[in-house]
DNA sequence: CATAAAAATGATTACGACTCATTTATAATG
DNA sequence: CATTATAAATGAGTCGTAATCATTTTTATG
């Protein structure tokens, strides 16, 4: 009897935790009412602070569950035996679409992040979810397809920061999935390997003619 | 003597959202009392509310008020005659110390776009904001300089998605400024120079120089 | 079945954003 | 300068909601 009871305390909680997601999720986290929250668990307002300290908590909560949940798709969708750029693709893919499915969420994080008083945390999950970018980074790495001269979180910002961008700018237009931005940062991805090293003959080039140009047009212009 | 009237009403104004601001940077968002940004600004509670109607439009107001001074700073670091290249770093260098310096200020802002309905709206002064970057990315396209062949918003993304990460990341470890993080940028951005092939990897042709020269050549005989 | 411990409840409290009746300052008029 | 009208400012009071806690209900134990 002490396994039932046991599952009947992680049904409720987990019951708390989804109507949590709902309630944060359609109403923001300012807009959610506890009191919903509870109504829609189907518990006693009370009950809920049994579970969760307060309502930061419980967003943190929802936070955590959500990047841990991300993360184990991201495992799921990159496959075990493919190329180094072809996982990056898979996961750059898997990240663009689940940021913009659960766009609501992804905004939430933010707030989780501050816990009001000073320095915005790292939450753990999302330093989990990074994880799964740095091994195969670091793989590309160890198998010379990408050169080690770039710090790798350097790399890793470039890669979480574009898409972050990319969804919002995509949501923003009540646009969808947009493969080109796949495409254009895998592109971009190619400067970190190895091969392209050979090419500055270190001689005048049109370009910087047309700088010199563009400088001297400029100047005339505010004469 | 209306004009001394106007001018104290805007100074009561100023030093609510000067108030406001520093209470924000403090104390977080959910922190911040309004009796204490009152107080700090000098007036009664009742008073800021003949200001900003609520909570949110004094924050909305902070957050704005911070991006237009950005957009200044931003122009203001960028050397006019300068080239592309050296445009897009000096404002790849402003926009990451500021990121880096206001990273509080800048923290709130995703909490002004949640209108605590739904959707996470793009405010109007950080559009403006971007606008810096789009017309120094813009001559660089009409110069040659850099290819047309990458939506101008993506390469944005890039651009200021890395530098929001690498700030957020510089600033967790306690660092400060890293014009590593720079370079790295600008080295990526090496990709939208039109195709490196070897023999003229600018892409350009005589003619092309040949028009500028021509157009300059018609301002002289003007002056 | 009795009893203790754990879990759940919801009325009550605490706190802070916001309001509004009143007061005070400023401008307009003769 | 006195008088009146208008605008601005005040802060005590209202109201909504997160969080608490004395009480009740459920579960485990011998």
């Amino acid at each position: 009897m002490a396994d039932t009871q046991r599952q009947r305390l992680e049904a409720r909680e987990e019951a708390i935790l989804a109507a949590a997601t709902a309630v944060f999720g359609e109403s923001g986290v300012d807009g959610a009412r506890m009191a919903e929250i509870a109504r829609r668990a189907d518990v006693a307002e009370g009950t809920v602070y049994l579970y969760y300290k307060n309502k930061h908590e419980l967003l943190e909560a929802v936070v955590d569950r959500f990047w841990r949940e991300l993360t184990k798709g991201a495992i799921a969708a990159i496959s075990e035996g493919a190329s180094v750029s072809q996982q990056l693709h898979e996961l750059a893919s898997y990240h663009l679409q689940s940021l913009i499915d659960d766009f609501k969420i992804v905004e939430i994080t933010s707030r989780a992040r501050m816990r009001h008083g000073e320095p915005g945390r790292q939450l753990p999950q999302i330093r989990e979810y990074v994880r799964v970018f740095d091994a195969i980074m670091q793989r590309g790495i160890d198998l010379r397809e990408f050169s080690a001269d770039t710090a790798i979180w350097q790399i890793r910002d470039v890669f979480y920061g574009t898409l972050e961008h990319s969804a919002r700018t995509l949501v923003l237009r009540d646009q969808g999935f947009d493969p080109s931005v796949i495409d254009h940062l895998m592109r971009l991805f190619e400067q970190y390997r190895p091969s392209s090293q050979a090419d500055n003959p270190s001689g005048l080039d049109a370009s910087e003619i047309m700088q010199a140009l563009s400088r001297i047009e400029t100047k005339l212009s505010q004469s």
